[in-house]
DNA sequence: CATGAATGAGGCTTCATTCAT
DNA sequence: GATGAATGAAGCCTCATTCAT
């Protein structure tokens, strides 16, 4: 006797938009990820639209609601989609390799080829804090707990100085990501060689000279 | 990378905003800045409207733009009148300070302080990257202009370490910027005094331990 | 007084619907309407989605289109169909039942079980006065040409007395229309007898005391 | 810290449309019901548009949303100030006049000529038991609340016989909705007087002749 | 100096219908 | 017979900005 309206956020029996079990289906969904990539990085999520990355995907305008619920939806899986990714690239790259302070320049590194060849996607991650806040801690604290595990092992093999690595994860996450602003999205290189030697001596060693008494 | 903006009406003959002449009109002028740092601190920028300024504000909705000519200007504004205010707080805070790690030290704690007390206008400021790109770059070179030149002095008197002070610069940015977000903003404390202690001994001497050959 | 419709497309060369020739698809075209009758009746006409129905019926969506060619079709068809159910339960219930009034309260009783029994298709014959007045007209007048028939017959045989009989028919129907409202399909249960006994007694004598003039 | 999404419907702090103070406003608030009164009435609830009421009205799209928060809000709007008018225009009608059957006649009358003339209205009343079932039934009970207390003070002085109210009430209403329907909106001219006199006799003694019994 | 009614471009989202498989 | 991916017109609503008072 009520009169349902509907209500996308209160959906309670809606269907949810099926994943496509096509390959026809896949390939869509792909087209319009890598479209919202480019249109969110370029644009930002306010300045983007929804018709922009259809268009830009090569499909109709309601096809995007086949496959994603609202225009955060996607944005919230690109994030998502990044954080997957680079946390492989960078295992990827540091699978094996010692000392931990070899380690720690390869991942650095890693970080910074992976930031210049996806500014797009890291754009969206930076601005996920003013989408939807959660979403960026969630990317965040994901690494962070991984790097924290990681250097816990380093410090306990003795590589690396005892200390809050809770802290330490944090700030060189900051570090590598003021960087990556500076030198690769803003200069269209990444950092030269010289200046990750000077950044991993800094890492490593801190910028007090010998003589200094601790602070 | 540049954020397309939508210029709804060129504003061409507008007249500009006139510069408050009287106390009342500065008066009214500063309502409509303190309320806008709420609104944008609290909804973001695109989400905040210029009537919820101007409501908070407690004046007419025309009012506001006898005084500003876009809702981008009062943004602009805001994250101009943070720089000028950090830095200012900065200096004032590490006036006389020596040596250099403890002025370190000093800094970055009332960095911490400046944002745990002013989370609305830096997070304007953070997200003016996706509002105004250009005004973000200035706020930090502005910023890290200044930390340069005092790391020079403290290199020349060699109480730093030699190597490159704009890439430092920039790290010591992101690492404090990190730690604000995680510790300041997140939790609503700054971060405790032994957290300090390690991030200062992060900064003066890294993490490797002694045995660490150079990576 | 005339709904405008849109029409969305003109669906000049689209094949009819088939009349389906097999059992299954006999079958397919039962469940279609039997979801309709759910899926209208409880969220209204434009509420309700033709792929809410096919998922309730449990077939594809492009099913629905060899069955009915738009989504009014499927629910005039309801309209229709109720009409000849009622119409069907009516005459089965007064069949042979005399004298008149007896029949009347058969009839009434009969009418009121029904709605309860089928509010979903109630609601839809009545929202069709917003979806397809015509289709409504011929319901009512259907009804009413029936209605007038069987008072017609009762006046000749004295026990009706004369009097406009359309207008009668039309007033009982109505009268018939706001207790079903009321009694079934907002409280959910047929009348009462007390209350049938009142209401029958009212369309026998009226509800003025013997001494009033007539007005 | 948290991200404010708009949201009407949520809208805590959100002003509501403000009351225009202006006669200007009150003038603009005035075309617009005008407007939507005739929009609503000739197309229903769901084919008339916003952009359709305002053009009508002879104002922009958004000035529509300064009195109103929604479509529906209008819509209700204009089935309370149905309530209102015909509640007014029927207890004026019958101010003073005696006896009841007397007083039943000439409000049956004033209700039928007020649906004449205002079919679009009266429309809008009906759909909106498909719109917003709560304001139909308001409408309804208040409606059969007044009626039931002046059928009781009647059966008090000996007017009207011995019955329930209630039902009473419904079944008159539901009598002179019908017959509203069939000879005022859909032939268009009021009831002739032969047909209201046979009508009011069937109210007042029903239609069963005196020789039967009771059924 | 100040106001707030008015504007309308623009954006998100829905859904009936088609059609290739 | 059946399917479901794709389409795009259409509609509601928001809000920065203007301007007459």
């Amino acid at each position: 006797m009520k009169i349902v309206k509907k209500n996308r956020a209160a959906a309670q029996t809606a269907p949810l938009p099926r994943q496509p079990s096509t390959a026809r289906g896949e390939a869509t969904r792909r087209r319009l990820l890598d479209a919202a990539e480019i249109e969110f990085g370029e644009k930002g999520f306010h300045n983007a639209s929804v018709a922009g990355i259809t268009q830009a995907a090569g499909v109709g305008l309601g096809t995007f609601y086949l496959y994603f619920q609202t225009k955060e939806d996607i944005f919230r899986e690109l994030v998502r989609h990044m954080g997957r990714a680079l946390r492989h690239a960078l295992s990827t790259a540091i699978a094996g390799v010692a000392p931990r302070m070899r380690a720690e320049r390869v991942g650095l590194e890693a970080f910074l080829r992976f930031v210049t060849e996806h500014r797009n996607l890291y754009r969206v991650v930076q601005e996920s804090l003013f989408v939807d806040e959660a979403i960026y801690r969630e990317y965040y604290e994901a690494f962070a707990a991984a790097y924290v595990a990681a250097l816990g092992k380093a410090q306990r093999s003795g590589e690396v100085t005892s200390g809050d690595l809770e802290a330490r994860a944090w700030a060189i996450m900051g570090l590598g990501h003021f960087l990556g602003l500076r030198y690769c999205l803003w200069e269209d290189r990444g950092p030269p060689k010289s200046l990750m030697d000077g950044v991993m001596d800094f890492i490593a060693h801190g910028m007090a000279t010998r003589e200094q008494a601790k602070p």
